[in-house]
DNA sequence: CATGAATGAGTATTCATTCAT
DNA sequence: GATGAATGAATACTCATTCAT
């Protein structure tokens, strides 16, 4: 009779989180069955129910998982060198898989390439109808926005970002490309397509953006 | 008009798909309910299913519908002038909204901005369970795609835009950069904002990407 | 807009309950939708209405005709000649099909092997919910076994049958055989089964009714 | 008994069977309403899907059920002495109704004459929309005619039937006039007289069939 | 008479959630 | 805490029947 850690509710928790993570992103919201995240993990529907009142509020927590741990793993490579000796490869390759991942071990669960989008579209469907909801995902999503803007405004400081570069405007721009090619993966279209098309764009941009 | 008359089915067809349409694009696949649809259409279900088999059906028909009239617009746009000469914020409003609609009068009954990432979303919840479906979408965006880079070629030989540039990666690139902003949008971001980093990024794309 | 005879309104029926045989043969009588037989007609589904008034009333009107028609077959041929010289093979190829369908032409419709059980086990279903189709199915059955009855009774006077033998009997035992077989037709039993089977349990019963 | 325990399931699992028992076989398939069995029941429609994933799937396990207990009823009578010690009477009781049950008491449900054309029926409308429930369905009737077979081989090999008798004609035959016997049954056809032509043909066949 | 669009009652099935054990 | 049986509201879809044209 398997327990989800009777001693750590948190652990518990996340435990049930990081499980939720892969059905919730693969399959999105309405085609993830709590039945089916219970079984996978090994416990009874019941046993979730205890850490999380619904499916709304896991999925929440699902979400606010994922955005940390994916803020988290982009500042932190961002900081590790200024942008004109990132290689739109290794840009590509942190925004669209997780393979560079260093902040969490525990993001190790994630051992497949993660859709966003799914994420975004099940999180614009519950929006309508959950007001708290939306509130909540429109904070995360400025703060991702917000994060990686701060990170470009100071390298406008430092002088590799030139000085009428709207750093908000830029940040926003890059996730729009990221989650707009993400759909464009999801509507068939090859990898290899993708990553040619976010080269060539990411180039014109940092053209216009870089302090050469 | 009289029911026996063979453009009758054809004309209720359209009624249907328009208003799901509307249903569809709010509320996503999943949250609109066929009663829904009758009720609002003043028929009973069973009507409906006259006309499309199933909601997965009326569903795909709906998209059809969307990208089609959406393509007509968008190609309408593009070749009534040479890309120096659309402003972004003309390009802008095209992308995001159908207020330039001018080839489909039938169009008003969009009378809101109209949010295709719902539609891919639900869309590619749809596709994980039905191959033809994701056959068939995935067609549509590529010959979206196509579409566009059909246009850009053009210009190349034109000498509006240079030789170097590759038409479907720069299309594709474009088109994300919408369906992001469009995500963006739906996570609660103000549409001045979404707008301001719209004319940013397409700016510096514009000018790596025309001759000047 | 093909018609159904507006000149005959009885050959308007008759062409409808032939069609539906067919249907109610082979599908049974819930999997036989209105619809069908109507497009099989080239027919509108309210032309049928027009005659019978409802899908029972139909399915009743098709059991009397197939009764009718297979009783007055089968005692063409009882009386063609005297039990003695009836073949077991010629007798089940008469109670298994209806090959040998001299009396109407009109039976030609019946192209194929005819499955009273079908009809049987639909009729038993009907027959619960409505009191006076059971009455009336009753009365069929009663009067197609009193007429192989009558032809036993018959032959007894001309000396060809046992004078102890319960004509009546007999007649139902023959035509529960026939119905039984029918049914291990339907379970999958191969037809050459099925006829090595008849042809046993036939002679046994020949040997202890026939005077020798 | 706890629910947790193992067993439970399956006394759950056959309640539901055996209420779906009487449905089925009094009303049919088509007529039986799961909402009917489950109010029946005490329970919930939700509840029989935890137990069965389909009304099909439930139909089959009534199925066999039916067929297992048939069998061994009649196997523990025919092995329980030769038959020229067999009555038609008792033969018949055996046949056609429940009262010799002597092998299992749950048996006792079926507190009603049970009619099996009316499953033979049923399945047959099944399974030509199933052609895995066609083959367990033959399955089943095969098994069920071998059943009987072995018992007349076996009496072949101790002299009490004669050695050119082909045990699986006999029954398959044997089998076919009580299936088509209780399909006159339903019919209307009084028991005194379904019995009088039970005892007729079946001491034809003896006859023919015992070594004297 | 014929048509076929519309109806709407009817049904199997799903699944998040609860709660007795 | 954990379990999983039970719930029941929700929903897509069917089809005989009707009736305006």
């Amino acid at each position: 009779m398997p327990k989800v850690f009777p001693e750590y509710r948190e652990e518990a928790k996340n435990r049930i989180i990081k499980q939720s993570v892969k059905f919730f992103s693969e399959k999105g919201y309405y085609k993830t069955k709590m039945a089916e995240i219970a079984e996978c993990l090994g416990v009874s529907k019941g046993a979730i129910y205890q850490y999380f009142k619904s499916k709304e509020e896991l999925f929440l927590e699902v979400i606010k998982f994922y955005v940390e741990y994916t803020q988290k793993d982009l500042v932190a490579f961002l900081n590790s060198r200024p942008p004109k000796d990132i290689s739109t490869d290794e840009f590509f390759d942190i925004m669209f898989n997780i393979e560079h991942s260093t902040s969490f071990e525990n993001f190790k669960i994630l051992d497949k390439l993660f859709p966003p989008l799914d994420f975004k579209l099940a999180m614009s469907e519950l929006m309508t109808s959950n007001p708290l909801m939306k509130e909540e995902m429109t904070k995360y999503y400025k703060d991702s926005i917000k994060l990686m803007a701060d990170y470009f405004e100071n390298y406008k400081i430092n002088g590799f970002i030139k000085k009428d570069i709207d750093s908000f405007s830029l940040s926003m721009g890059i996730t729009s490309i990221q989650d707009g090619l993400m759909a464009a993966m999801q509507m068939g279209i090859e990898i290899s397509e993708i990553r040619k098309s976010w080269k060539e764009i990411t180039k014109m941009i940092l053209k216009s953006t870089l302090v050469e």
